[in-house]
DNA sequence: AAATAACCGAGACGGTACGTCAAGTCTTGAG
DNA sequence: CTCAAGACTTGACGTACCGTCTCGGTTATTT
């Protein structure tokens, strides 16, 4: 990868030195903020690596030295990003979980993915194996966001179809994206009880 | 709209005789049929406008004079494109029915859509006008695509869940667009029947 | 040529009339012109295209279009240079006129000629053809600073060497610039003077 | 001068030990060599001090401890190349004598002293100490290669013009210069007869 | 023997300028 | 008024070197 994962993680064995003076670290820090605030601001197209340049305070060549090119760089600023842990289920019923699980999850597409959507989308064509990186962490997230939460929701034991954290985390985050993106709205608290009311719960409660 | 032709079109009354030369509208074609081309060789990003100009052998100046960017000239070209039908229901049951028409569905997702996100990606935040614009598309071909051919598809008198055509239009296109553009893998046969036996059946049997 | 010496100066008939937009000649000007400005103030080493691009008000493309690199830039900058004319001979000796011919070709040398030296010695290595060009103007330049005036000078019948014009115009540059680049001192009256009596005249003299 | 080293070679007397690792003589050697051979095979304008490192070995700090920049790099290695040693004049009249000074001062400017030219065209504006500091090795090295030979060669008594040493020291480097750089020919065999028959006997000769 | 100090390689760092590309605007001559 | 052609300004791209600055590690002399 373009930034090194470096790996040789845990070979609890000495690491040989590499030779030569090692990054500044708070370079790295400063790159990736600034990285992802201007994503947010302007977006993926309107961001430009001059305009990171100077809002991190890093020169041009050290931030090609980590990332070859722009679509690298925001990959490696979404994976950097604090992740969000889901909220824990609480609300004793299936309904009230999935209504809390699903009112997280749009605010956090919301508010993360667009923006990665719009690298994907540049880098889909020039480079696959980065469009491969970028759905990789898209995947991770959105996996994140939806297995591991709903199998505490569904722990009561409700007579549920099998697979059901599976079809969850096909079906919830493709029509949050899509409304967001193709229909332009945000999701409200009308849109979510359709949401959950019309097709999470017939869904999952189908055997 | 971007494109300011339309006018005068078919008012049936004198059209007041504009003075100048008539725009060549054999320059219309080979512009949007150049940027469909494109389009889906290239990828939206990698378009541009020089190209366009080259290939289809117009000069940047009438292309602009007709759109005034990248992202409206997109738009446009994707609102001229041939509108493919949909094929009419003919397996006998609704299994069948379905597949048939994710099948379809799932193919002119991949080889349409796909190049119009790029362009509302790129123009949501600039010009949400222009965005909006692409969402009509998208939002219409959609329908189009779902909406009448379901209802004939359901026609046998089954016993549906109301609304089943809305949850059918507004569930199919969200899956087969976020496989195809988050997971990156295509819509191949297994896929479809996954799609329409644990998904869409289900669903649109509840009640 | 980088630039178009376009030819076609003199068919007396109509040149065809090229499509497009022509180029805008106050550009090649400024640019001309910005360029010897700042040839003088910096040298050759420490100008930038940059700095060409700021001060003559054009684009950098706008100079890329006209000159492929500074090499290139420099060499018509100082080709289209003013050309400065040789003083008449009127001393009425030939001793007088050489001394008033040898003072004013030195403080061309001085004044334009280094310039061009440092744009011929960075384009040698590179590009031949460039080099050539450079050596043309010099030659051009030196000859028509050395060969006519002298025929003027001797106008009086002496007794001179047979090519003595051929000899002045081959001695006399090359000791001038010799001694400014290469011994880096001026050429003050009593240089001239030394370089007239003990070299010049003796070598015209000699039979 | 631009090099610290040099001191206390052969004082004789106590140097004042310095303490810390001693510079590594063989660095030294390094470097000086491939800058000559860089300079050579690509001049002086394409010679990047990254180069040097890369071909010498050494680290670009090990060659900035040494020398301040390029141009003292570049002076600092043609200053060290090995000094050619003038042949004996041996032909038995002055005409051989000349040719054969002539036609082998003209292989060491065509060889060495061009890329000299370059370090100085680039250091007159920016550093005039030292530029001073290259016009010292090429007045040297002219000196060397002109004034001590043409005593000798002058030996048999002949009667030549006062000064004479001196007059043919300020006038064959500077034709020869001229003619590689200006006119940009070889001063093959032919060149070399015109100059030793048309312009140095009859100015020697002149009296 | 240890401490100190300068050396060395490697390479990261903030910069400047390079030469290229595409965007969108402007200007010509011809129709 | 339209068209093709192409010049124009603008701004960002990714690259190459510049000269400086750490690093880990290596000799030397001095305590």
């Amino acid at each position: 990868m373009a930034s090194a994962s470096s790996g040789s993680r845990s070979t609890g064995t000495v690491r040989p030195p590499v030779p030569g003076r090692p990054r500044d670290t708070s370079r790295d820090l400063a790159i990736l903020e600034a990285t992802l605030a201007l994503l947010t601001e302007v977006g993926y197209e309107q961001l430009s690596m001059e305009a990171v340049a100077g809002r991190s305070g890093a020169a041009k060549t050290t931030i090609y030295r980590r990332y070859r090119d722009k679509a690298a760089l925001v990959t490696a600023a979404v994976e950097h990003r604090s992740h969000a842990t889901p909220p824990e289920p609480d609300a004793g019923d299936l309904r009230g979980d999935l209504l809390g699980l699903v009112t997280w999850l749009s605010q956090q597409i919301a508010g993360q993915e667009i923006g990665l959507l719009g690298a994907l989308f540049t880098g889909m064509r020039s480079d696959a194996r980065l469009a491969e990186e970028m759905r990789r962490i898209l995947r991770r997230d959105e996996a994140a966001m939806t297995d591991e939460p709903l199998r505490k929701a569904i722990r009561h034991g409700e007579h549920l179809a099998p697979r059901a954290a599976e079809l969850f985390a096909e079906v919830a985050p493709a029509i949050i994206v899509h409304r967001i993106v193709i229909a332009g709205e945000p999701c409200d608290e009308a849109f979510i009880e359709h949401l959950v009311d019309d097709i999470l719960l017939p869904l999952l409660r189908s055997h």
